[in-house]
DNA sequence: AGTTGGCACCTAATAATATTCGGAATAATA
DNA sequence: TATTATTCCGAATATTATTAGGTGCCAACT
């Protein structure tokens, strides 16, 4: 895709600046931060949702008081098939609800997925039963995560 | 941290599932999704605000959209120094915005970021002129990510 | 068994916000 | 200059958030 950033304004980088930052905050509130009236406001927020600027809204939650102690980044070499057979696995791959990322990459490996799981057990598991079985896997190479430093959903968006 | 999940019941949950998919959603429809009443939803809405369960809300952008075209994960291994040294790169690291999230993490290196950039131009540019400049860093391994297949905030939260 | 207190809920009322609807100002275009 | 399109504002309305009062339930204790 082509960057279509050169349509926005200043107006619309400073909401989504907001936005990216304070999802839930109100239109009113929003209008006062970006200088303009509630209705203008909202009629920019719509726009960006509808063109896509904007893919959606979400709660942040803490993984740790959620149960979630354990993350891990996988690397995953895949055996060379036909197109057809990768995409199956890919599939099946990205709707694991453990896997929150999966990101095709350079390297010596060809994938790279964020998987979120209760403790060290439920991620043995996951490696074991569900990822190992999945056919056409070559080769894994798994990351624990010790600590995050740093989370955050917020590009740096450039001036218009 | 320990696991304070416990102190959650299925309401909690059912109402951390719509706002983990759906953060700007109305305490109205919330409290219908949840089958509960607006005033008992968004007392526990904001119970779970206060105890850290929700530690904020995002719009989610489309990164290519806003000339974001470049994505890269970078492994990063330190010299070893004593803890202050150490903690003082950390502080820059994460406090650069083209670095999204940052991981201690067990292998050959130390430390896993993920970088946004609008181009690899910039990307050069943040590892040449940001990172590489950092005092301590003994040795990078930088992946370029092809292809995004899934990208997702959304905890898979177990029944209580 | 009855009483008490705490808790979570509901309904109804009020406050605030979202959204719609003219109409005015501005800028681009014929 | 007239025209059109765009974007905005303010006012009106619809919807939502929030507060307040009261009810039912459950557990602990009398």
């Amino acid at each position: 895709m082509v960057s279509s950033i050169s349509s926005l304004d200043r107006t619309d980088i400073a909401i989504l600046r907001v936005l990216q930052a304070e999802g839930r905050i109100s239109n009113v509130e929003l209008s006062d931060r970006v200088h303009l009236s509630p209705p203008a406001t909202l009629a920019r927020v719509r726009r960006l949702e509808e063109e896509g600027y904007i893919s959606g809204y979400a709660a942040m939650l803490n993984r740790e008081k959620l149960g979630h102690d354990n993350l891990a980044l996988i690397e995953i070499a895949l055996e060379l098939h036909q197109y057809e057979r990768i995409t199956e696995v890919l599939d099946q791959l990205v709707a694991m609800p453990e896997v929150l990322e999966c990101y095709h990459v350079t390297g010596e490996y060809d994938y790279m997925i964020k998987v979120s799981t209760v403790n060290n057990r439920a991620l043995d598991h996951f490696i074991a039963k569900r990822l190992i079985p999945l056919p056409g896997i070559a080769r894994i190479h798994t990351s624990i995560v010790l600590k995050a430093l740093k989370q955050t959903t917020e590009l740096d968006l450039p001036e218009p």
